[in-house]
DNA sequence: AAACAAACCTGTGCGC
DNA sequence: TGCGCACAGGTTTGTT
């Protein structure tokens, strides 16, 4: 569900709602979301500590805690974050509850709700970080946070081969890039999904470095796309507003917006689904 | 090595 | 109304 836009608004929700504030109490519901340390190291690692920070790189939302201890977590598929008022009635699926001091008199309480259970919450030590994340080593710059460019990207796509869009969902590649802004940001810049990297010039790289940055941006402004199941909202519970820019996402059978002449097609590829507008996309 | 399918889960929407 | 199937924002693992 979420990609590089959604997460960001989350950590953004959780620098402003939980930052700052002690974490009292913790409670696992679910095994399953802390499967990678188990139920001991997160409720442990947590209980009595203050987040002092909160990062990003690609998907992965990492904090920093006043212990020197850090906290992962990734909501893959269907997970959230919320920040509701204590003694609020729990989704389904609230599988890790902090209970955080009160600010301003108000009790709040920080959910992480997954109802597939693809998600994770991972408390660790950051000197271990290598072993208990070694994913994070592999992943590719993030467009926002880092340094991101033409001259980047075909840095990444060199040695590579095959179809354009399999590799921007490659978070080796570029971290943060998902299937929705993969098919956004290839209609902006006119190519499509099955485009080699070998027939690339230099200069189309560097259009396409250009509107991942953009399309990320601009979508991150908006608070992330929300589709019609509303499973993605921020931590106070708003949608984002970003589907309402969709330009091919979603879009199948319906004309295109920037040629007007064809309709949105859509095709699956590496296992997921595809949509191009058939005329704008070369 | 790369391309593809399956796996991990639950919920929803659709056709029959 | 109910049932079975396809499919969903991600990522890893195993197989050709």
């Amino acid at each position: 569900m979420p990609e590089l836009p959604e997460v960001e608004t989350v950590r953004r929700g959780i620098e402003s709602r939980v930052v700052g504030r002690k974490i009292l109490d913790v409670e696992v519901g679910r095994e399953r979301s802390v499967r990678r340390v188990g139920k001991e190291a997160v409720v442990h690692g947590l209980t009595g500590t203050t987040m002092v920070a909160a990062r990003r790189r690609g998907k992965y939302i990492l904090c920093d805690l006043d212990s020197g201890d850090a906290v992962m977590i990734h909501l893959r598929m269907s997970g959230r974050v919320l920040v509701e008022p204590t003694g609020t009635q729990r989704p389904a699926h609230t599988h890790v509850v902090l209970q955080l001091a009160p600010r301003d008199g108000l009790h709040e309480e920080m959910w992480f709700v997954d109802p597939r259970t693809f998600g994770e919450v991972v408390v660790y030590d950051p000197r271990l970080e290598a072993e208990v994340l070694p994913e994070l080593a592999k992943l590719g710059p993030d467009p926002i946070s880092d340094r991101f460019d033409g001259g980047v990207l075909a840095e990444r796509l060199a040695g590579r081969r095959g179809a354009i869009k399999p590799l921007l969902l490659n978070q080796h590649v570029v971290a943060g890039v998902g299937n929705i802004y993969a098919d956004e940001v290839l209609h902006r810049v006119g190519l499509r999904w099955s485009r080699t990297v070998d027939t690339l010039s230099r200069k189309k790289i560097d259009k396409l470095a250009f509107a991942i940055r953009e399309i990320l941006a601009e979508a991150i402004e908006s608070g992330g796309s929300t589709l019609q199941d509303t499973q993605y909202v921020d931590v106070e519970g708003n949608v984002g507003s970003f589907q309402e820019n969709h330009r091919v996402y979603g879009r199948e059978g319906l004309g295109c917006l920037t040629c007007g002449k064809t309709s949105i097609r859509r095709v699956m590829v590496a296992g997921r689904s595809t949509a191009y507008c058939p005329r704008c996309q070369r």
